[in-house]
DNA sequence: TCTGGGGTCCTAGGACCC
DNA sequence: TCTGGGGTCCTAGGACCC
Protein backbone atom coordinates (compact mmCIF):
# COMPACT_ATOMS: atom_id res chain seq x y z
CA UNK A 1 0.00 0.00 0.00
CA UNK A 2 1.60 3.08 -1.20
CA UNK A 3 0.26 6.89 0.27
CA UNK A 4 0.70 7.73 -3.91
CA UNK A 5 -0.98 6.37 -7.00
CA UNK A 6 2.21 5.08 -8.18
CA UNK A 7 1.53 1.36 -8.93
CA UNK A 8 -0.06 1.75 -13.12
CA UNK A 9 -2.55 -1.06 -14.82
CA UNK A 10 -2.52 -0.85 -18.32
CA UNK A 11 -5.37 -2.87 -20.22
CA UNK A 12 -5.86 -2.66 -23.76
CA UNK A 13 -9.46 -2.38 -25.14
CA UNK A 14 -10.94 -5.35 -26.96
CA UNK A 15 -7.25 -5.65 -27.99
CA UNK A 16 -7.61 -8.60 -30.31
CA UNK A 17 -10.53 -7.68 -32.12
CA UNK A 18 -8.84 -3.81 -32.02
CA UNK A 19 -5.86 -4.87 -33.91
CA UNK A 20 -8.22 -6.89 -36.18
CA UNK A 21 -9.74 -3.31 -37.19
CA UNK A 22 -6.69 -1.20 -37.41
CA UNK A 23 -5.38 -3.64 -39.70
CA UNK A 24 -8.88 -4.04 -42.27
CA UNK A 25 -10.33 -0.82 -42.85
CA UNK A 26 -13.32 -1.58 -43.73
CA UNK A 27 -13.88 -3.18 -39.99
CA UNK A 28 -13.51 0.00 -38.37
CA UNK A 29 -16.80 1.17 -36.59
CA UNK A 30 -18.48 -2.78 -37.22
CA UNK A 31 -18.59 -5.62 -34.86
CA UNK A 32 -15.82 -7.66 -35.28
CA UNK A 33 -15.58 -10.94 -32.86
CA UNK A 34 -12.35 -12.94 -32.65
CA UNK A 35 -12.28 -16.26 -31.91
CA UNK A 36 -12.59 -19.89 -32.51
CA UNK A 37 -14.65 -20.68 -35.51
CA UNK A 38 -15.38 -24.20 -35.82
CA UNK A 39 -18.45 -26.16 -34.30
CA UNK A 40 -17.18 -25.76 -30.38
CA UNK A 41 -15.20 -22.65 -30.80
CA UNK A 42 -15.59 -19.34 -28.48
CA UNK A 43 -14.93 -15.80 -28.01
CA UNK A 44 -12.35 -14.28 -27.44
CA UNK A 45 -12.76 -10.96 -27.74
CA UNK A 46 -15.44 -9.17 -29.00
CA UNK A 47 -15.68 -4.96 -30.44
CA UNK A 48 -17.40 -2.57 -28.44
CA UNK A 49 -19.86 -2.40 -31.55
CA UNK A 50 -20.31 -6.22 -31.05
CA UNK A 51 -20.52 -6.24 -27.11
CA UNK A 52 -23.64 -3.50 -27.58
CA UNK A 53 -25.06 -6.93 -29.09
CA UNK A 54 -24.26 -9.05 -26.07
CA UNK A 55 -21.36 -11.05 -27.31
CA UNK A 56 -18.78 -11.46 -25.31
CA UNK A 57 -15.39 -13.21 -24.12
CA UNK A 58 -15.91 -16.81 -23.69
CA UNK A 59 -19.47 -17.09 -25.21
CA UNK A 60 -19.94 -19.98 -27.82
CA UNK A 61 -19.01 -18.89 -31.24
CA UNK A 62 -22.31 -20.07 -31.93
CA UNK A 63 -24.61 -18.19 -29.58
CA UNK A 64 -22.50 -14.84 -30.59
CA UNK A 65 -23.68 -15.27 -34.44
CA UNK A 66 -26.91 -15.60 -33.79
CA UNK A 67 -26.90 -12.01 -31.31
CA UNK A 68 -24.41 -10.52 -34.11
CA UNK A 69 -25.27 -12.23 -37.03
CA UNK A 70 -23.23 -9.38 -39.06
CA UNK A 71 -20.35 -9.46 -37.53
CA UNK A 72 -17.16 -10.12 -39.03
CA UNK A 73 -16.25 -13.59 -37.47
CA UNK A 74 -12.36 -13.86 -37.63
CA UNK A 75 -9.75 -16.55 -36.41
CA UNK A 76 -7.10 -15.30 -33.91
CA UNK A 77 -3.89 -14.41 -35.24
CA UNK A 78 -1.58 -14.35 -32.17
CA UNK A 79 1.84 -13.65 -33.74
CA UNK A 80 0.46 -10.19 -34.90
CA UNK A 81 -0.79 -9.57 -31.78
CA UNK A 82 2.22 -10.46 -29.79
CA UNK A 83 3.87 -8.21 -31.87
CA UNK A 84 1.82 -5.08 -31.23
CA UNK A 85 2.04 -6.22 -27.91
CA UNK A 86 5.92 -5.90 -27.94
CA UNK A 87 5.41 -2.29 -28.97
CA UNK A 88 2.83 -1.53 -26.31
CA UNK A 89 5.36 -3.27 -23.39
CA UNK A 90 8.38 -1.03 -24.78
CA UNK A 91 6.39 1.90 -24.11
CA UNK A 92 5.84 0.74 -20.56
CA UNK A 93 9.56 0.24 -20.04
CA UNK A 94 10.05 3.91 -20.53
CA UNK A 95 8.32 4.15 -18.13
CA UNK A 96 9.78 2.03 -16.02
CA UNK A 97 12.15 -1.04 -15.13
CA UNK A 98 9.58 -2.54 -13.12
CA UNK A 99 6.99 -3.83 -15.55
CA UNK A 100 5.26 -7.11 -14.60
CA UNK A 101 3.32 -8.09 -17.95
CA UNK A 102 -0.08 -10.28 -16.97
CA UNK A 103 -1.31 -11.44 -21.04
CA UNK A 104 -0.44 -9.82 -24.45
CA UNK A 105 -2.70 -6.28 -23.48
CA UNK A 106 -2.33 -6.19 -19.58
CA UNK A 107 0.43 -5.05 -17.67
CA UNK A 108 1.26 -3.48 -14.30
CA UNK A 109 3.93 -0.68 -13.58
CA UNK A 110 5.94 0.32 -10.64
CA UNK A 111 6.43 4.00 -11.39
CA UNK A 112 8.25 4.16 -8.13
CA UNK A 113 10.94 2.45 -9.50
CA UNK A 114 11.66 4.22 -12.72
CA UNK A 115 12.10 8.13 -13.76
CA UNK A 116 8.92 9.24 -15.04
CA UNK A 117 8.00 10.58 -12.00
CA UNK A 118 11.20 12.13 -11.37
CA UNK A 119 11.44 15.99 -10.19
CA UNK A 120 7.65 15.56 -9.40
CA UNK A 121 6.41 15.13 -5.82
CA UNK A 122 4.79 11.62 -7.25
CA UNK A 123 1.16 12.99 -6.17
CA UNK A 124 -1.63 12.20 -8.13
CA UNK A 125 -1.49 14.86 -10.41
CA UNK A 126 2.05 13.99 -12.34
CA UNK A 127 0.98 10.43 -12.44
CA UNK A 128 -2.26 11.47 -14.04
CA UNK A 129 -0.03 12.97 -16.69
CA UNK A 130 1.88 10.38 -16.92
CA UNK A 131 -0.87 7.78 -17.66
CA UNK A 132 -2.71 10.34 -20.12
CA UNK A 133 1.29 10.50 -21.90
CA UNK A 134 0.87 6.56 -21.99
CA UNK A 135 -2.13 6.83 -23.69
CA UNK A 136 -1.08 9.21 -26.14
CA UNK A 137 2.24 7.04 -27.47
CA UNK A 138 0.12 3.93 -27.22
CA UNK A 139 -2.68 5.17 -29.73
CA UNK A 140 0.17 7.45 -31.82
CA UNK A 141 2.76 3.90 -31.97
CA UNK A 142 -0.19 0.91 -32.55
CA UNK A 143 -3.47 3.32 -33.67
CA UNK A 144 -5.09 1.64 -30.90
CA UNK A 145 -6.74 2.39 -27.12
CA UNK A 146 -5.48 1.50 -23.61
CA UNK A 147 -7.47 1.99 -20.37
CA UNK A 148 -5.26 2.88 -17.33
CA UNK A 149 -6.18 2.67 -14.01
CA UNK A 150 -3.48 4.42 -11.44
CA UNK A 151 -3.72 3.63 -7.28
CA UNK A 152 -0.84 2.82 -4.45
CA UNK A 153 -1.50 -0.99 -5.35
CA UNK A 154 -2.08 -3.55 -7.61
CA UNK A 155 -5.73 -4.25 -6.66
CA UNK A 156 -6.67 -0.63 -6.78
CA UNK A 157 -5.13 -0.25 -9.78
CA UNK A 158 -6.60 -2.55 -11.88
CA UNK A 159 -10.41 -1.79 -10.41
CA UNK A 160 -9.10 1.32 -11.27
CA UNK A 161 -8.42 0.69 -15.12
CA UNK A 162 -11.77 -1.31 -15.59
CA UNK A 163 -13.14 1.47 -14.28
CA UNK A 164 -11.22 3.86 -16.81
CA UNK A 165 -12.32 1.51 -19.72
CA UNK A 166 -13.01 2.16 -22.69
CA UNK A 167 -10.32 4.37 -23.80
CA UNK A 168 -10.73 6.22 -20.09
CA UNK A 169 -7.96 6.97 -16.91
CA UNK A 170 -9.47 6.37 -13.70
CA UNK A 171 -7.21 7.14 -10.59
CA UNK A 172 -7.89 5.58 -6.94
CA UNK A 173 -6.69 8.69 -4.76
CA UNK A 174 -4.81 6.44 -1.90
CA UNK A 175 -7.65 6.72 1.17
CA UNK A 176 -10.54 6.79 -0.45
CA UNK A 177 -10.52 3.31 -1.75
CA UNK A 178 -13.00 1.77 1.01
CA UNK A 179 -15.71 4.45 0.45
CA UNK A 180 -15.08 3.42 -3.36
CA UNK A 181 -15.31 0.01 -2.92
CA UNK A 182 -17.72 -0.57 -0.16
CA UNK A 183 -21.22 -0.58 -2.27
CA UNK A 184 -19.28 -2.25 -5.06
CA UNK A 185 -20.28 -5.84 -6.07
CA UNK A 186 -17.52 -8.64 -4.43
CA UNK A 187 -17.26 -9.90 -8.24
CA UNK A 188 -14.90 -6.86 -8.69
CA UNK A 189 -12.31 -8.24 -6.84
CA UNK A 190 -10.37 -10.45 -8.44
CA UNK A 191 -10.47 -13.93 -7.48
CA UNK A 192 -13.75 -13.58 -6.88
CA UNK A 193 -15.51 -15.52 -9.52
CA UNK A 194 -19.10 -16.74 -10.21
CA UNK A 195 -18.57 -19.95 -7.29
CA UNK A 196 -17.13 -17.87 -4.57
CA UNK A 197 -20.11 -14.83 -5.60
CA UNK A 198 -22.89 -17.78 -4.72
CA UNK A 199 -21.24 -19.09 -1.86
CA UNK A 200 -20.94 -15.55 -0.58
CA UNK A 201 -24.47 -14.71 -1.95
CA UNK A 202 -25.73 -17.47 -0.02
CA UNK A 203 -24.08 -16.12 3.04
CA UNK A 204 -26.44 -12.93 2.57
CA UNK A 205 -22.97 -11.03 1.12
CA UNK A 206 -22.79 -9.15 -1.82
CA UNK A 207 -21.06 -6.02 -1.57
CA UNK A 208 -17.90 -5.58 -0.58
CA UNK A 209 -19.08 -3.47 2.10
CA UNK A 210 -21.05 -6.60 3.39
CA UNK A 211 -17.90 -8.71 3.23
CA UNK A 212 -15.69 -6.30 5.22
CA UNK A 213 -19.04 -6.77 7.85
CA UNK A 214 -19.08 -10.08 7.60
CA UNK A 215 -15.42 -10.22 9.45
CA UNK A 216 -12.42 -12.77 8.82
CA UNK A 217 -13.95 -15.56 11.04
CA UNK A 218 -16.83 -16.02 8.84
CA UNK A 219 -14.82 -15.52 5.59
CA UNK A 220 -12.26 -17.94 6.38
CA UNK A 221 -15.20 -20.38 7.45
CA UNK A 222 -16.43 -20.02 4.03
CA UNK A 223 -14.02 -19.83 1.87
CA UNK A 224 -11.25 -21.69 3.81
CA UNK A 225 -7.85 -20.31 4.47
CA UNK A 226 -6.22 -18.82 2.19
CA UNK A 227 -9.03 -17.48 -0.08
CA UNK A 228 -11.08 -16.29 3.19
CA UNK A 229 -7.76 -14.10 3.98
CA UNK A 230 -7.02 -12.43 0.58
CA UNK A 231 -10.62 -11.82 0.37
CA UNK A 232 -11.23 -10.44 3.73
CA UNK A 233 -8.07 -8.04 2.68
CA UNK A 234 -8.56 -6.89 -0.57
CA UNK A 235 -12.35 -5.89 0.59
CA UNK A 236 -10.13 -3.69 2.79
CA UNK A 237 -8.49 -2.25 -0.14
CA UNK A 238 -5.75 -4.04 1.51
CA UNK A 239 -2.88 -5.22 -0.96
CA UNK A 240 0.69 -5.35 -0.52
CA UNK A 241 2.03 -7.01 -3.70
CA UNK A 242 4.95 -5.67 -5.43
CA UNK A 243 5.28 -5.31 -8.97
CA UNK A 244 7.47 -8.49 -10.42
CA UNK A 245 9.48 -8.00 -13.56
CA UNK A 246 10.42 -11.68 -14.45
CA UNK A 247 8.65 -14.95 -13.36
CA UNK A 248 8.93 -18.13 -14.60
CA UNK A 249 6.71 -19.94 -16.25
CA UNK A 250 5.55 -23.12 -13.93
CA UNK A 251 4.47 -25.80 -16.11
CA UNK A 252 4.16 -25.99 -19.87
CA UNK A 253 0.46 -27.48 -21.79
CA UNK A 254 -1.01 -28.28 -24.68
CA UNK A 255 -4.70 -28.96 -25.42
CA UNK A 256 -7.16 -29.94 -28.42
CA UNK A 257 -11.10 -29.47 -28.34
CA UNK A 258 -11.84 -31.97 -31.10
CA UNK A 259 -14.81 -30.61 -33.52
CA UNK A 260 -16.30 -34.37 -33.58
CA UNK A 261 -16.13 -36.42 -30.09
CA UNK A 262 -12.87 -39.04 -30.52
CA UNK A 263 -14.48 -42.75 -29.93
CA UNK A 264 -11.69 -44.74 -31.89
CA UNK A 265 -9.15 -45.43 -29.35
CA UNK A 266 -6.55 -45.94 -31.96
CA UNK A 267 -7.13 -41.99 -32.94
CA UNK A 268 -6.62 -40.80 -29.54
CA UNK A 269 -3.75 -42.35 -28.73
CA UNK A 270 -2.17 -41.39 -31.94
CA UNK A 271 -3.40 -37.24 -30.81
CA UNK A 272 -1.97 -37.86 -27.34
CA UNK A 273 1.12 -38.68 -29.22
CA UNK A 274 1.22 -35.46 -30.97
CA UNK A 275 0.10 -33.35 -28.59
CA UNK A 276 2.76 -34.57 -26.32
CA UNK A 277 5.14 -33.79 -29.31
CA UNK A 278 3.84 -30.16 -29.46
CA UNK A 279 3.90 -30.00 -25.54
CA UNK A 280 7.72 -30.95 -25.36
CA UNK A 281 8.40 -29.03 -28.59
CA UNK A 282 7.55 -25.94 -26.72
CA UNK A 283 9.01 -26.92 -23.61
CA UNK A 284 12.23 -27.10 -25.53
CA UNK A 285 11.77 -23.90 -27.34
CA UNK A 286 11.85 -21.94 -23.84
CA UNK A 287 14.71 -23.72 -22.88
CA UNK A 288 12.85 -26.17 -19.82
CA UNK A 289 12.77 -29.41 -18.77
CA UNK A 290 10.05 -30.67 -16.70
CA UNK A 291 9.50 -33.76 -14.26
CA UNK A 292 5.69 -34.60 -14.16
CA UNK A 293 3.93 -35.28 -16.90
CA UNK A 294 -0.09 -34.77 -17.09
CA UNK A 295 -3.00 -35.72 -19.78
CA UNK A 296 -6.42 -33.55 -19.47
CA UNK A 297 -9.08 -36.05 -21.00
CA UNK A 298 -12.45 -34.10 -21.31
CA UNK A 299 -15.39 -36.38 -21.93
CA UNK A 300 -18.49 -35.67 -24.60
CA UNK A 301 -20.63 -34.88 -21.38
CA UNK A 302 -17.71 -32.00 -20.74
CA UNK A 303 -16.58 -34.25 -17.57
CA UNK A 304 -12.82 -33.49 -16.78
CA UNK A 305 -10.12 -35.84 -15.50
CA UNK A 306 -6.35 -35.67 -15.53
CA UNK A 307 -3.85 -38.43 -14.92
CA UNK A 308 -0.19 -37.41 -13.82
CA UNK A 309 3.03 -39.23 -13.37
CA UNK A 310 6.14 -37.89 -11.57
CA UNK A 311 9.63 -38.73 -13.59
CA UNK A 312 12.88 -39.16 -11.55
CA UNK A 313 14.31 -36.46 -12.57
CA UNK A 314 13.43 -34.04 -15.44
CA UNK A 315 13.19 -34.40 -19.04
CA UNK A 316 12.66 -32.23 -22.61
CA UNK A 317 12.62 -35.52 -24.35
CA UNK A 318 10.18 -36.34 -26.74
CA UNK A 319 10.34 -40.22 -26.35
CA UNK A 320 9.92 -40.17 -22.47
CA UNK A 321 7.21 -37.51 -22.11
CA UNK A 322 5.63 -39.29 -25.03
CA UNK A 323 6.04 -42.70 -23.43
CA UNK A 324 4.53 -41.22 -20.23
CA UNK A 325 1.51 -39.76 -21.57
CA UNK A 326 0.79 -42.91 -23.56
CA UNK A 327 1.31 -44.42 -20.16
CA UNK A 328 -1.51 -42.78 -18.22
CA UNK A 329 -3.82 -42.94 -20.90
CA UNK A 330 -3.92 -46.20 -20.90
CA UNK A 331 -5.77 -46.08 -17.12
CA UNK A 332 -8.51 -43.54 -18.69
CA UNK A 333 -11.37 -44.88 -20.87
CA UNK A 334 -12.48 -43.34 -23.91
CA UNK A 335 -14.80 -45.10 -25.09
CA UNK A 336 -17.75 -42.98 -24.22
CA UNK A 337 -16.43 -40.28 -26.76
CA UNK A 338 -13.68 -37.53 -25.65
CA UNK A 339 -14.08 -34.11 -26.93
CA UNK A 340 -10.93 -32.66 -25.53
CA UNK A 341 -7.39 -33.91 -24.80
CA UNK A 342 -4.64 -32.44 -23.37
CA UNK A 343 -0.70 -33.10 -22.20
CA UNK A 344 1.06 -30.66 -20.19
CA UNK A 345 4.73 -31.24 -18.53
CA UNK A 346 4.85 -29.48 -14.61
CA UNK A 347 7.75 -29.27 -11.60
CA UNK A 348 10.13 -27.35 -14.63
CA UNK A 349 13.87 -26.96 -14.39
CA UNK A 350 16.08 -25.27 -16.39
CA UNK A 351 18.29 -28.16 -16.94
CA UNK A 352 18.36 -31.36 -18.51
CA UNK A 353 19.14 -34.45 -16.30
CA UNK A 354 21.85 -35.46 -17.91
CA UNK A 355 21.68 -39.24 -18.53
CA UNK A 356 24.13 -41.75 -20.09
CA UNK A 357 21.53 -43.01 -22.87
CA UNK A 358 21.14 -40.09 -25.12
CA UNK A 359 22.25 -42.11 -27.96
CA UNK A 360 19.79 -45.01 -27.33
CA UNK A 361 17.30 -41.93 -26.89
CA UNK A 362 18.06 -40.71 -30.32
CA UNK A 363 17.22 -43.92 -32.01
CA UNK A 364 14.19 -44.13 -30.08
CA UNK A 365 13.08 -40.56 -31.11
CA UNK A 366 13.48 -41.62 -34.68
CA UNK A 367 11.77 -45.04 -34.79
CA UNK A 368 9.02 -43.17 -33.39
CA UNK A 369 8.83 -40.21 -35.91
CA UNK A 370 8.24 -42.72 -38.05
CA UNK A 371 5.84 -44.72 -36.50
CA UNK A 372 3.67 -41.78 -35.65
CA UNK A 373 3.90 -40.71 -39.18
CA UNK A 374 2.53 -43.93 -40.41
CA UNK A 375 -0.44 -44.15 -37.50
CA UNK A 376 -1.29 -40.56 -38.67
CA UNK A 377 -1.62 -42.23 -42.37
CA UNK A 378 -3.67 -44.78 -40.93
CA UNK A 379 -5.50 -42.56 -38.94
CA UNK A 380 -6.65 -40.43 -42.19
CA UNK A 381 -7.61 -42.96 -44.15
CA UNK A 382 -9.63 -44.23 -41.78
CA UNK A 383 -10.85 -40.77 -40.13
CA UNK A 384 -11.93 -40.01 -43.83
CA UNK A 385 -14.93 -42.00 -43.07
CA UNK A 386 -16.22 -40.27 -39.83
CA UNK A 387 -15.93 -36.65 -41.38
CA UNK A 388 -12.49 -36.33 -39.40
CA UNK A 389 -10.52 -33.53 -41.22
CA UNK A 390 -7.61 -34.91 -42.54
CA UNK A 391 -3.87 -34.89 -40.17
CA UNK A 392 -1.36 -33.85 -42.74
CA UNK A 393 2.05 -35.51 -41.61
CA UNK A 394 5.15 -33.53 -40.77
CA UNK A 395 6.18 -34.06 -44.05
CA UNK A 396 3.29 -32.88 -45.70
CA UNK A 397 3.37 -29.81 -43.67
CA UNK A 398 6.74 -28.81 -44.92
CA UNK A 399 5.98 -29.51 -48.70
CA UNK A 400 2.39 -28.29 -49.30
CA UNK A 401 1.71 -24.84 -48.93
CA UNK A 402 -0.63 -23.99 -46.17
CA UNK A 403 -4.30 -23.25 -48.41
CA UNK A 404 -6.97 -23.30 -45.86
CA UNK A 405 -8.69 -20.04 -45.92
CA UNK A 406 -9.41 -18.98 -42.32
CA UNK A 407 -11.55 -15.67 -42.15
CA UNK A 408 -9.09 -13.10 -41.28
CA UNK A 409 -6.08 -13.72 -43.02
CA UNK A 410 -4.02 -11.82 -45.00
CA UNK A 411 -3.60 -13.18 -48.60
CA UNK A 412 -1.83 -11.82 -51.56
CA UNK A 413 -3.36 -12.15 -55.40
CA UNK A 414 -1.28 -12.40 -58.19
CA UNK A 415 -3.39 -9.22 -59.84
CA UNK A 416 -5.53 -7.80 -57.24
CA UNK A 417 -2.64 -7.31 -54.53
CA UNK A 418 -3.04 -8.00 -51.04
CA UNK A 419 -5.95 -8.35 -48.90
CA UNK A 420 -7.52 -10.61 -47.00
CA UNK A 421 -9.92 -13.61 -46.09
CA UNK A 422 -13.33 -12.64 -45.50
CA UNK A 423 -15.29 -16.06 -45.65
CA UNK A 424 -14.90 -19.35 -47.80
CA UNK A 425 -16.98 -22.71 -48.40
CA UNK A 426 -18.57 -24.76 -50.97
CA UNK A 427 -14.91 -24.17 -53.17
CA UNK A 428 -15.06 -20.69 -52.96
CA UNK A 429 -12.90 -18.25 -51.07
CA UNK A 430 -13.86 -14.24 -50.36
CA UNK A 431 -11.38 -11.80 -50.42
CA UNK A 432 -11.54 -8.39 -49.47
CA UNK A 433 -8.82 -6.27 -50.99
CA UNK A 434 -7.81 -3.53 -48.85
CA UNK A 435 -4.73 -2.40 -46.54
CA UNK A 436 -4.26 -1.02 -42.96
CA UNK A 437 -3.84 2.37 -44.55
CA UNK A 438 -6.13 2.10 -47.77
CA UNK A 439 -9.21 2.90 -47.67
CA UNK A 440 -11.96 0.42 -47.30
CA UNK A 441 -11.41 -2.61 -50.45
CA UNK A 442 -13.28 -4.44 -52.70
CA UNK A 443 -14.60 -7.97 -52.28
CA UNK A 444 -13.82 -10.30 -54.98
CA UNK A 445 -14.70 -14.51 -54.97
CA UNK A 446 -12.06 -17.18 -56.30
CA UNK A 447 -12.09 -21.09 -56.55
CA UNK A 448 -9.85 -21.95 -53.10
CA UNK A 449 -7.53 -23.62 -55.58
CA UNK A 450 -6.85 -20.50 -57.47
CA UNK A 451 -3.30 -20.62 -57.80
CA UNK A 452 -3.02 -16.76 -58.17
CA UNK A 453 -4.22 -16.53 -54.35
CA UNK A 454 -1.85 -17.36 -51.55
CA UNK A 455 -0.81 -16.64 -48.31
CA UNK A 456 0.41 -13.52 -46.85
CA UNK A 457 1.69 -12.36 -43.75
CA UNK A 458 -0.04 -10.06 -41.28
CA UNK A 459 0.07 -6.65 -42.27
CA UNK A 460 -0.77 -3.95 -39.50
CA UNK A 461 -1.25 -0.24 -38.80
CA UNK A 462 0.70 2.53 -40.35
CA UNK A 463 4.53 2.48 -41.65
CA UNK A 464 5.83 4.44 -38.54
CA UNK A 465 5.27 1.62 -36.59
CA UNK A 466 6.56 -1.23 -39.15
CA UNK A 467 9.83 0.47 -39.17
CA UNK A 468 10.10 0.43 -35.31
CA UNK A 469 8.78 -3.33 -35.27
CA UNK A 470 11.42 -4.14 -38.25
CA UNK A 471 13.98 -1.80 -36.42
CA UNK A 472 13.69 -3.45 -33.29
CA UNK A 473 13.20 -7.10 -34.75
CA UNK A 474 16.89 -6.10 -36.39
CA UNK A 475 18.86 -4.73 -33.51
CA UNK A 476 17.38 -8.10 -31.86
CA UNK A 477 15.29 -6.15 -28.90
CA UNK A 478 13.43 -9.58 -28.28
CA UNK A 479 15.69 -11.71 -27.70
CA UNK A 480 16.99 -9.12 -25.06
CA UNK A 481 13.41 -9.88 -24.27
CA UNK A 482 14.00 -13.04 -23.07
CA UNK A 483 12.52 -14.16 -26.41
CA UNK A 484 14.60 -17.34 -27.97
CA UNK A 485 15.23 -17.50 -31.51
CA UNK A 486 12.84 -20.95 -31.22
CA UNK A 487 10.24 -18.81 -29.72
CA UNK A 488 11.12 -16.30 -32.29
CA UNK A 489 9.12 -14.97 -36.04
CA UNK A 490 8.56 -11.67 -34.33
CA UNK A 491 11.51 -10.78 -36.62
CA UNK A 492 9.99 -12.06 -39.32
CA UNK A 493 7.04 -10.96 -38.85
CA UNK A 494 7.71 -7.60 -37.85
CA UNK A 495 9.50 -7.14 -40.96
CA UNK A 496 6.43 -8.05 -42.94
CA UNK A 497 4.75 -5.70 -41.88
CA UNK A 498 6.00 -3.10 -43.59
CA UNK A 499 3.89 -2.66 -46.13
CA UNK A 500 5.79 -3.68 -49.54
CA UNK A 501 8.06 -5.40 -47.88
CA UNK A 502 8.83 -8.80 -49.16
CA UNK A 503 7.20 -11.86 -47.91
CA UNK A 504 9.31 -13.69 -45.48
CA UNK A 505 9.50 -17.14 -45.84
CA UNK A 506 7.19 -19.44 -44.52
CA UNK A 507 9.27 -21.36 -42.50
CA UNK A 508 9.04 -23.93 -39.66
CA UNK A 509 7.21 -22.62 -36.68
CA UNK A 510 5.49 -20.01 -38.75
CA UNK A 511 2.45 -18.80 -36.35
CA UNK A 512 0.60 -15.87 -38.22
CA UNK A 513 -2.79 -16.97 -38.42
CA UNK A 514 -5.58 -19.82 -37.06
CA UNK A 515 -5.11 -22.82 -39.29
CA UNK A 516 -4.98 -26.65 -39.05
CA UNK A 517 -7.81 -29.07 -37.83
CA UNK A 518 -11.09 -27.07 -36.26
CA UNK A 519 -10.02 -23.61 -37.13
CA UNK A 520 -7.19 -23.83 -34.35
CA UNK A 521 -4.62 -22.18 -33.73
CA UNK A 522 -1.14 -24.14 -34.59
CA UNK A 523 0.93 -24.82 -31.09
CA UNK A 524 1.26 -20.82 -30.77
CA UNK A 525 5.13 -19.86 -30.10
CA UNK A 526 6.37 -19.71 -27.01
CA UNK A 527 5.64 -16.77 -25.10
CA UNK A 528 8.46 -14.92 -23.29
CA UNK A 529 8.23 -16.42 -19.86
CA UNK A 530 7.59 -12.64 -18.57
CA UNK A 531 4.43 -13.12 -20.17
CA UNK A 532 3.59 -16.53 -18.66
CA UNK A 533 1.92 -15.39 -15.28
CA UNK A 534 -1.27 -14.32 -14.06
CA UNK A 535 0.09 -12.53 -11.22
CA UNK A 536 -2.90 -10.28 -11.29
CA UNK A 537 -5.17 -12.85 -10.44
CA UNK A 538 -3.08 -14.15 -7.01
CA UNK A 539 -4.61 -12.85 -4.23
CA UNK A 540 -2.38 -10.44 -2.26
CA UNK A 541 -0.44 -12.58 0.51
CA UNK A 542 0.50 -11.41 4.02
CA UNK A 543 -2.04 -9.59 4.63
CA UNK A 544 -3.68 -8.64 8.17
CA UNK A 545 -6.29 -7.29 9.45
CA UNK A 546 -6.93 -3.41 9.74
C1' DT B 1 -25.11 -25.00 -32.67
C1' DC B 2 -23.09 -25.36 -25.24
C1' DT B 3 -19.20 -24.55 -22.98
C1' DG B 4 -11.23 -22.61 -26.14
C1' DG B 5 -6.55 -22.68 -24.72
C1' DG B 6 -2.97 -21.24 -21.85
C1' DG B 7 -1.88 -20.59 -17.42
C1' DT B 8 -1.81 -19.87 -11.77
C1' DC B 9 -2.83 -21.08 -7.03
C1' DC B 10 -5.17 -23.76 -3.39
C1' DT B 11 -7.02 -27.91 -1.02
C1' DA B 12 -7.11 -32.48 0.57
C1' DG B 13 -5.85 -37.19 1.27
C1' DG B 14 -2.40 -40.76 1.39
C1' DA B 15 2.42 -42.23 1.47
C1' DC B 16 6.53 -41.85 3.67
C1' DC B 17 9.95 -40.30 6.92
C1' DC B 18 11.82 -38.92 11.31
C1' DT C 1 0.76 -53.72 17.47
C1' DC C 2 -4.23 -49.01 19.87
C1' DT C 3 -4.11 -44.15 18.11
C1' DG C 4 1.62 -39.11 18.18
C1' DG C 5 2.59 -35.61 14.96
C1' DG C 6 4.90 -32.62 11.82
C1' DG C 7 7.00 -32.06 7.21
C1' DT C 8 7.25 -33.15 2.39
C1' DC C 9 6.01 -35.28 -1.85
C1' DC C 10 2.60 -36.94 -5.00
C1' DT C 11 -1.94 -37.07 -7.13
C1' DA C 12 -6.53 -35.22 -8.38
C1' DG C 13 -9.65 -31.76 -8.67
C1' DG C 14 -11.43 -27.09 -8.66
C1' DA C 15 -11.66 -21.97 -8.91
C1' DC C 16 -10.05 -18.31 -11.29
C1' DC C 17 -7.87 -15.19 -14.84
C1' DC C 18 -7.00 -13.41 -19.66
Amino acid sequence: MRSQPTILHLDMDAFFAAVEQASKPSLRGKPVVVGGLGPRGVVSTASYEARRFGVHSAMPTAQARRLCPNAAYLGARFGLYRAVSDVVMELLHRLSPLVEPLSLDEAFVDLEAGDALAGSAGGSEAAREVGERLRRDIRAATGLSGSVGLAGSKLLAKIASEQAKPDGLALIEPGTEREMLAPRSVRILPGVGPATAETLRKAGITTVGETTEAGEAELLRLLGKAHGASVHAMAYGIDDRDVVAERDAKSVSVEDTYDVDLTDRTRVRMEVARLADRCVTRLRAAGRSGRTVVIKVRSYDFSTLTRSETLRGPTDDHGVIKEAAQRLLEGVDTTAGVRLLGVGVSGLADFTQEDLFAQARAARDEREAAEAAEAAEAARDEGAGEGAVAVPTAHEAVVMPDRQWTPGRDVRHAEHGLGWVQGSGVGKVTVRFEEPDSPPGRVRTFSVDDPALEPAEPRMLDAEVARALAARAGAGWGRAGGRSPQEGLAGAEAAALQRGGGAPPRGAGGSWGPEGRGGQSPAPAMRPKSRSGTAGASPPAGTSSP
